[in-house]
DNA sequence: CGGCGATTTGAATTACATCAATCTAGGTGG
DNA sequence: CCACCTAGATTGATGTAATTCAAATCGCCG
């Protein structure tokens, strides 16, 4: 868990990154490990024709480390965050010292690469529904959210769609009919519930998501009054 | 560059991997690192319904490390292939002798990762016959050939497939649309020729591949008797 | 109370997947 | 050495999910 601890309170100063402001760019020497603190950060890859891709988004507790030379992604803040920042002379003390913390270390930064390997599998064959239902349900479990509790999520569609790989319009067609289904409840403007049930399960596993079809009207989600 | 060989020195037995044999499965304890000197390997992931995501191909060179503690996705040789192996131990060790090539040598194995989130961004984005042309012309580079020397590709359609995010249906049409269009030759079975080409680079920068508009016939290809 | 970026909604298009045969290469055994 | 066999590759027809383009609306900020 903190074996991380040890080399960041060596750098007992928090940083506060504004809304939008880069921490690091693509190709970028590597200066610095950062762990955050609070907020959401976003890893990103930038295409030469302007387009953006989004690789992981980090939140309170990850460790960032994109590369030990270069930084293979660039870093943005989604919303205003405080991140602790521990120079790379550290980790390469930390590996004289105490190794095995070291690997500790480097294996909690590879939580982000493992993630990322596996969201290539859900861009790869799950449809937009299933993408988007998974997302909010990842949203609402990390805020330790059941179907009744609000959660919220921090940025905004543009970043979903190309987090998730759709075009914006695709994530608010289906934010509208997840909402149809009765299984998203938008409390304010980013501010959800999101009830996944055994509908969103059905879904993220293949099903296709309409309550047109007469057999399964719609259950398990919320009621127009709830 | 071989600031890791001093690694894969001390563990001088190279391992002759068949076609198809697992070097590690996802989720298992990590107990070497791994350098390849012959062949291919792909890193790939696999779903609960039995579909394969193939994360990237390693060849000679390339170092494995998927992880620290636990894989983050599995290895099979794609084709007969030499590793050199070394423990997890060797490289604490490494970390205490010399934590700068310790670094180094994670670093190379961050080539890959780097390597992935690139590919992501093409997934995203790229048509069928981009990426396919993207792939060739990477292949043929990695050989060293130019548009007229051959060069071998070890994998079979199937694993392009699932590397490129497509069906195996449609890298066999591209296929045939490249060497209908020039670009493409193939000598035998998995021996090809690949004229990228300023078409190629259109191609992988959006155009649509066609023939058939009669605008820009199908030049800079190989003449039908060349 | 304007201004503007972010969302929403609609209609039309299309690239790719899917399903279903057929074909081929090259390894196998007689 | 040749016919057989099978996984892999090819080809065609069809369907559709998601993009694209375009326009209206919303929500927030100054």
């Amino acid at each position: 868990m903190s074996s991380d601890a040890a080399i960041f309170a060596g750098a007992r100063r928090p940083i506060v990154v504004p809304r939008g402001r880069q921490l690091f760019a693509e190709d970028d020497p590597v200066l610095a490990l950062y762990r955050i603190e609070r907020g959401c950060v976003r890893l990103q890859v930038n295409e030469r024709n302007g387009a953006r891709h989004i690789l992981a988004f980090l939140f309170p507790g990850d460790v960032i480390c994109a590369g030990l030379q270069k930084h293979w992604a660039s870093a943005e803040a989604v919303c205003e965050s405080v991140v602790l920042k521990a120079p790379t002379s550290a980790l390469l003390q930390l590996m004289q010292t105490d190794p095995a913390a070291a690997a500790a270390l480097l294996e909690a930064s590879e939580r982000t690469v493992s993630q990322l390997a596996h969201h290539v599998g859900r861009l790869f064959q799950d449809s937009a529904a299933a993408r988007i239902s998974w997302f909010l349900g990842w949203m609402a479990e990390r805020a330790g959210a059941d179907g009744v509790a609000e959660f919220e999520v921090p940025m905004d569609q543009r970043d979903i769609a190309d987090f998730l790989g759709l075009a914006p319009e695709t994530v608010s067609r289906v934010f509208a009919q997840l909402e149809a289904a009765g299984l998203l409840r938008r409390v304010s403007y980013r501010h959800f519930t999101y009830r996944r049930g055994a509908h969103g399960a059905r879904l993220e596993a293949g099903e296709t998501l309409s309550c047109r079809d007469g057999s399964r009207p719609c259950d398990e989600g919320f009621k127009p009054g709830d």
